[in-house]
RNA sequence: GGACGGUUAGCUCAGUGGUAGAGCGUCUCGCUUACACCGAGAAGGCCGCUGGUCCGAUCCCAGCACCGUCCACCA
């Protein structure tokens, strides 16, 4: 006899030892199962949470429907792989880290690359290990010796190799666009970061001489280098290829009038001001007049403020600036009129919500047609089916009116772009091997700094600034295995090399003469304005410049320029640090960019210990230096992610070749363009096969007034909360039962308690049938009545049924099947029917009625387990303790 | 400006060319040795509106209304 079972169901007992034991059993790795061999693959490849926070029930809903259909196919025998993985998240994680720098009063801008990227790289180590152990409560049956984090070495290396490819395929190009630029993030964003808000601005009508036109932006007018209007507007064509001068606030403007399709003569007067560097449009209009007219002119920076030639507004917020402008229109009488609430559609970005700010950036884009192409084929040939179907024609619509991918991000965060531009002539290079890293350190802050004063050979020390600026930028070499500093022999640059040399662990100095600073003769002490006063900036500051006992900045490049020269033949292998002075580093870099005097002079300077990287490569096809930079930017996170289902795979190749393509791709409708539809485009461009046969689109998850969950309305139901409290199988049964492809799902905390009603049913039910079970029913051969043979051809109709209803991705309707013949037929009916007879004086007929129950309730069990694995696994254990139900056959 | 989805019981949603379904909620009865996290039963719906196809429509077609979503460089 058998121990009878608990008269309650212990959530949390029974789920921590189930979760373990089928760990334990190792058969979540497909490798691992029963007759492995004998079987077919069947691989999903779970979506890359993002490891910067924890799991809600939207994650819940994904997991759910994943793990329903590997342990679904896992008992119908195939070779189950359910790959799991994190995603870095790049913009994402980068916004949540921000806010998070914020909240302490940090923010990025004044951290350096180093630190920035080791404090997120923790933080996501630990959302990871959080996510984790949340999906594992989950009851995900995923194969853990496979995770993968999407900053894995390998698969950086695969996403470089697109890269690669896409460029010699001359489809990925570099190219300076005005692009979608988020003020608050500094950084641009792809088309599908941008959402379009309706919004009402006022609609300014200005005056450019004779002609006016209607503008919501005259804070751009500053940009303005011409005019347009439509080449078929009779009213204007006079004025095709004129000049007209027109009053403006900087004083008369002269602006010559071009023809351009792109103007509607039906907005506002038909005239439009042409802005290239703060409008699309504008920009594109100007690619095509550039004879004609000026290119961009920058007056708005990657802050959002004015800048550049905008006299009195400079540094005003766009908004701010908009406002006064026009009331400086206004006042020298070029304002005609404003329409104050104009309907318009704004451009924000879909993270924080600011205005964005079209600017002119070099970006990295890919071309997307090609790659579409294939994409828009795979779907209409059936090789990828999309459920619903109805968001194949979505799907279509984009792909047939894609433009080309921006995939820059002025972020940290992410995957650095594998592209190096060549310091002598600006040629890219793509991938290529770096031998070793060089960084010019200018040393600390001294006194003299502070007090403005020149210093050139004398011997002052770096001040406690100094030094915890040297500290400061030790620690960003840290991970750089500097082998060797080369330093100026002065005491400030001697201080620094130092302390740099101490915090990296003892590394070897040699000091060198020609890395001095410029011996600045009689002007040695002075403050710099004594020094301008008296010979005059522009010689103080010029490459020829002569002062008395000085050294002309030609000199100071020709000696400082041999000894690097000559210490970077002798230590090319070697990552260096040299650490040197504002004049001197200014010579070098001149020499190092082929820079002319003028423009050597109007870069920037060093800061007090800012670091100049170089890295050195292979010789220059053009140029034939070797000194590279590296582009700061980082790929767009879906530029990866967008190559997951082969990236995870190919980091082993008996796996790329046993489980790709794979079966299914289960995600969320809201990342159809966004991840979808890259991953088919690059899949079929690295793979030349569709990354899957299958997409199954699930809905967002609402509350019960349909409102979408979200942390500020404090309506999110978390999906571990309730897990703890119903039970992981309630939880997962109230996300699939009324759940259909593509609608979004309700979900409430009602919902659950009526599934985990559910499972208490189901636990005494079997408590019942075990309860019932007597040992004298073992020697019976049983007989079964008409009714019960009939009881047992309805269990099957359900079987089939639900087994369809899993193969078509009907999950909803074999949940619900299920759920209702379990208990209104089964417990309802069958049990109750049953009960005289187990009772009854005629054991043969009572073996009869017990093994039907069990029969029908093991096979129950078997239906059940994809959607609530617990329980159904606890209590299969009870009637087979030496079998695990996750591993038995379906059939 | 395009496209898509929704409109079915008080609430949340399934569903089908032939007298309408589930969960929750409501009402009545029931502590029958699996289960009150239960059982037996009940009430409750011109299946958004207007036309059309059909022997027959909640379902197919056309139009409309409202709600929602996505796409779109109109300054």
């Amino acid at each position: 006899m058998r121990e009878a079972m608990e008269p309650r169901y212990d959530i949390k007992e029974v789920e921590e030892k189930i979760y373990r034991l089928w760990e334990g059993s190792g058969f979540f790795d497909p490798d691992k199962l029963p007759e492995a061999k004998k079987r077919k693959p069947f691989t999903i490849i779970m979506p890359p949470n993002n490891a910067n926070g924890l799991l809600h029930m939207g994650h819940a809903v994904g997991l759910t429907l994943q793990d329903i259909l590997i342990r679904f196919w896992r008992m119908r025998g195939k070779k189950t792989l359910w790959l799991p993985g994190a995603d870095h998240a790049g913009f994402e994680t980068q916004v949540v880290y921000d806010k998070k720098l914020d909240r302490e009063g940090r923010n990025r801008y004044e951290m350096s690359r180093e630190q920035l990227w080791k404090e997120i790289w923790d933080f996501t180590e630990e959302s990871k290990a959080k996510m984790y152990a949340q999906t594992k409560k989950l009851g995900a049956s995923c194969d853990w010796s496979r995770e993968t984090f999407t900053l894995d070495p390998k698969i950086i290396e695969t996403v470089y190799e697109t890269f690669e490819k896409l460029y010699e395929d001359g489809l990925v190009y570099r190219d300076l666009k005005v692009v979608s630029w988020c003020p608050k993030h500094r950084t641009a964003l792809s088309d599908l970061e941008v959402k379009h808000v309706e919004r009402e601005d006022p609609l300014y009508y200005v005056k450019y001489g004779p002609l006016t036109l209607a503008t919501v932006r005259p804070e751009t007018k500053f940009g303005d280098t011409a005019l347009a209007v439509n080449p078929k507007d009779s009213r204007y064509k006079k004025y095709i290829g004129r000049e007209i001068e027109a009053k403006g606030i900087l004083g008369n403007l002269k602006f010559r009038v071009v023809g351009d399709e792109a103007v509607d003569p039906k907005f506002g007067t038909g005239v439009i001001k042409v802005t290239p560097a703060h409008d699309q449009t504008d920009f594109e209009i100007w690619t095509r007049h550039k004879e004609e007219i000026a290119g961009p002119k920058i007056i708005i920076d990657e802050t959002g403020r004015l800048t550049g030639e905008v006299g009195e507004f400079k540094g005003l917020k766009v908004a701010e600036a908009r406002e006064k402008v026009a009331e400086k229109m206004k006042e020298i009488g070029i304002l005609e009129k404003v329409e104050p609430n104009y309907k318009h559609q704004v451009a924000t970005c879909y993270k924080c919500g600011s205005t964005l700010e079209p600017l002119p950036r070099p970006q990295w884009f890919v071309k997307m047609k090609p790659l579409a192409e294939p994409a828009i084929k795979a779907v209409k040939t059936g090789k990828v089916k999309i459920h619903p179907k109805r968001s194949e024609k979505v799907y279509l619509h984009w792909l047939k009116n894609i433009r080309d991918w921006n995939i820059s991000r002025q972020i940290v965060w992410g995957i650095r772009i594998p592209a190096w531009f060549c310091l002598g002539c600006g040629e890219a290079k793509i991938n290529t091997e770096i031998r070793s890293r060089w960084f010019l350190v200018r040393h600390g802050e001294t006194d003299f700094n502070k007090e403005k004063r020149t210093m050139s050979h004398g011997p002052i020390s770096i001040n406690d600034l100094g030094r915890s600026q040297a500290k400061l930028a030790a620690l960003s070499l840290k991970n750089r295995n500097i082998d060797l500093i080369i330093s100026s022999d002065l005491k400030r640059c001697v201080d620094t090399a130092k302390i740099i040399s101490d915090e990296l662990g003892g590394v070897e100095v040699i000091y060198e003469k020609g890395l001095r600073e410029r011996d600045f003769g009689v002007l040695e002490g002075k403050t710099y304005e004594e020094g301008h006063r008296e010979f005059g900036e522009d010689v103080v500051k010029s490459y020829d410049g002569e002062i008395p006992g000085a050294e002309t900045m030609r000199e100071v490049e020709k000696r400082a320029w041999e000894a690097f020269i000559s210490h970077r033949s002798k230590h090319s292998h070697r990552n260096v640090v040299v650490v040197s002075h504002g004049g001197v580093i200014r010579m070098l870099r001149k020499k190092i960019k082929n820079l002319g005097v003028e423009d050597a002079f109007k870069v920037p300077g060093a800061k007090n210990a800012e670091i100049v990287p170089l890295e050195i490569g292979e010789k220059c096809k053009k140029c034939s230096g070797d000194l590279y930079e590296q582009d700061p930017d980082v790929f767009d996170t879906w530029f990866s992610s967008g190559q997951w289902p082969f990236a995870t795979l190919m980091k082993n190749q008996k796996d790329f070749k046993a489980f790709y393509p794979t079966e299914v791709m289960e995600t969320g409708y809201d990342i159809l363009f966004f991840w979808v539809a890259r991953m088919i485009m690059l899949g079929l461009y690295r793979t030349g096969k569709t990354p899957f046969k299958d997409v199954y689109l699930h809905g967002l998850v609402r509350d019960k007034d349909r409102q979408k969950m979200s942390k500020s309305k404090g309506n999110v139901v978390d999906p571990l909360g309730v897990a703890d409290t119903y039970g992981t199988d309630a939880v997962r049964m109230a996300l699939v039962i009324g759940n259909t492809a593509g609608n979004d799902i309700v979900i409430s905390e009602d919902k659950i308690r009526g599934y985990r009603n559910f499972a208490t049913k189901i636990w005494n039910v079997a408590r019942f049938v075990l309860l019932s079970k007597k040992s004298e029913f073992a020697k019976i051969k049983v007989v079964y009545s008409p009714a019960d043979k009939k009881d047992l051809v309805g269990l099957k109709k359900v079987k089939v049924q639900v087994t369809k209803h899993i193969e078509k991705y009907e999950f909803h309707l074999a949940g619900e099947k299920i759920y209702h013949y379990f208990w209104h037929t089964f417990a309802d009916k069958i049990v109750e029917t049953s009960k005289p007879r187990l009772n009854g004086e005629n054991l043969k007929d009572a073996a009869a009625a017990f093994l039907k129950l069990e029969t029908i309730l093991k096979t129950s069990l078997k239906m059940l387990h994809p959607f609530m694995p617990y329980i159904t696994e606890e209590i299969y254990s009870r009637f087979e303790p030496d079998k695990m139900l996750m591993v038995e056959k379906w059939d």
